[in-house]
DNA sequence: ACCGTATATTACGTAAAGGTAAACATATTC
DNA sequence: GAATATGTTTACCTTTACGTAATATACGGT
């Protein structure tokens, strides 16, 4: 229950089903291939999930919030390196979710910053160009009259 | 003096100091490196410079103000496939450079739209992040007091 | 002529986040 | 039981803008 707070759950009805997925599946209802799914896992930001007789992965319900959590996260722009630091605190700690929040809030209030030095960048960045632009102009109008 | 509009020359004294340069002392100038410079040569950002009888590159103040025009383009965010369009332009229009300022103020007006849906995006981005954040606070709290 | 530094060319390395292909095993369906 | 779909691993490819190294000349001054 715990993580599903953070990987946005929508919790509708709670039915238990169980039914552990394949990767094929999987990929398609989360819009993702199954490439990166298993690069994921390569990197380790999924830890590695149970397999079938021949070696097909199956993935739990709460293997699957994981991995909405690591898509969440990286909407937010989160690079997988960041993310890969919070999988090894949550899985150091034997997935105690709560031995990984301050440090999830650390990177959060860090990416805040980041995202907020960027925005104040671009601004400035715009005004260059709309100058730069305005003397585009006047020069081309110039040269048109001449 | 057409291009010297667009590189922001500072034309403090025009002295006809038209001593050609080479690389080194050029990169140094402009606080990058040779490879930067060989590298934009190599892509057809700049058109072939002279050459002394050993193969040693060599600048003129043209060039010079090429490169600078390039550089200025660079810290607004335009990537060098960009300017790589504008070279084209440039070279096959025999370094005329109104021929080039239709297609310049093109790319401009574009790269500011860009700039301004990045801001969007990253201004909604930041509201997301913060709303997470707090859930993630509330989280950790409220596990504190269990 | 010789020395030390600068330059030339070629070519492989880097980071991020997977894409794509090859070659094979397994699972499902008719 | 053959065809089809899905799965597996390994490993090289992609993009951007150069960094870095290796080897070979060239330039400038004495």
């Amino acid at each position: 229950m715990a993580i599903a707070v953070v990987a946005n759950e929508e919790n509708s009805m709670n039915k238990p089903d169980t039914k552990p997925v394949q990767i094929g599946e999987l990929a398609k209802n989360l819009g993702i291939t199954t490439r990166t799914i298993r690069y994921y896992e390569e990197i380790g930001l999924m830890g590695r999930t149970e397999r079938l007789g021949g070696g097909t992965r199956t993935y739990t319900k709460e293997d699957i919030l994981r991995l909405k959590f690591i898509l969440k996260l990286k909407t937010m722009g989160i690079s997988l390196k960041e993310i890969q630091e919070l999988s090894d605190i949550f899985d150091i700690h034997e997935k105690d979710f709560t031995m990984l929040t301050p440090k999830l809030i650390e990177i959060l209030d860090n990416h805040i910053a980041r995202v907020d030095e960027k925005m104040a960048n671009l601004s400035s960045l715009r005004k260059d160009i709309v100058e730069y632009r305005i003397r585009m102009t006047e020069f081309l109008t110039q040269h048109d009259r001449t």
